[in-house]
DNA sequence: ACTTGCAATTTGACGCTGTCAAGTTATGTG
DNA sequence: CACATAACTTGACAGCGTCAAATTGCAAGT
């Protein structure tokens, strides 16, 4: 028999690991392909050794999700970054939220698709804003008195993560995926230029 | 020759029954909690016995997608009905499209949920668009020279997708959520107001 | 009326999943 | 070095989707 020399993981060492093995998977077998069981044995550890860093499946994939949520950012901060004024640095932002939804769709739906019971479990890790912040700021310079900064960062963030979503289902927007792909999402983002101008 | 509709012959339609009782779960369970041995069961047969309707689960899961969309169509319908002008049904359905998801998230996560290499599967029952079409309607009026159709379509859809999608996450547009429900509705979709105007 | 055919359904099995309980091992501290 | 404790393994359990084979029951053919 062999028996694997492979150390133990120290203090918190596998706990990272684990999460990167989600993420992995989650690019290479979807969503529905992220388990527990795979995400161990990825990290090279028993099925049983997640339960002592995460509180369970639900555990494990809101620590994904927090992981994912500051990749997100990141993303949309490198998007955004050199942008001439304020609107080019707002469609920046649209453009590095719809790019990292395309390039991680399992990564994007597990970070937004909780449902509700869920949520109680993974809320402490997710509720510091994290990417809310990013979209806030970008927000900021088109507060007016009639359009109150959480009202205009609804709108903002509701097309953009309407349009991404709808956008990775596929089977919607039809006619607009018949464009080529940048075009679309420019004429669509140009909703902006009349939500935001006076 | 006439091969018409396979008629069950112990009880009464088990593929009409399956769906219902998927709804029902969905309903009570949620998302997580639809599963082909408890749809069997609600409806009183075996295990197997959905697998000679569907093609397994993504099938069935397609097949209740499918009878949702018409249940969506029609509550947009409903929402729409009597509006004083275009812009007050655009606004209706807007707020029907809202209320489905807020009675039946579990529903409407699973409607737009499939992921991709799912779509294949059930494309073919959800591609005649049933809901598409209410919103490319009420869009109509509102299409100008330097706004083609499938533009503003994606802007409508994408603003009350992600709004709808959002809202249902709860853990996202936070400061929004601390404002009365209906208040913040009227005020994130007054972007119309200035999309749609010349 | 009886047989035959066939589609619907059941039964049973398989491997995979998450989770729990108990046992084992390694680490760090006295 | 001894030992307490955290980290990890092992094993078991029920529930899941799916497949194969056996069974059932309606409908048509003769």
């Amino acid at each position: 028999m062999d028996h694997s020399p492979t150390k133990p993981h120290h203090h918190g060492a596998l706990r990272a690991a684990l999460i990167q093995a989600g993420i992995d998977i989650l690019q290479s077998d979807g969503l529905q392909g992220l388990t527990l069981r795979k995400c161990a044995a990825r990290a090279g550890v028993s099925h049983a050794a997640p339960a002592h860093h995460f509180d369970g499946l639900v555990g494990l994939k809101g620590a994904i999700a927090h992981h994912g949520l500051s990749l997100f950012r990141d993303a949309m901060l490198a998007a955004s970054a050199g942008a001439a004024d304020d609107l080019a640095q707002l469609k920046g932002i649209c453009r590095g939220y719809l790019d990292f939804a395309a390039a991680q769709p399992a990564l994007f739906r597990l970070m937004f698709g909780f449902e509700k019971h869920e949520h109680r479990k993974v809320s402490v890790e997710l509720d510091d804003d994290l990417a809310y912040e990013v979209l806030r700021q970008a927000c900021a310079p088109f507060v007016r008195d009639d359009l109150p900064a959480p009202i205009l960062e609804a709108q903002v963030w509701s097309l953009i993560h309407g349009y991404a979503t709808l956008y990775l289902s596929g089977n919607f927007l039809r006619e607009l995926h018949a464009l080529p792909q940048q075009q679309a999402f420019e004429q669509v983002m140009a909703a902006f230029d009349r939500m935001v101008t006076r």
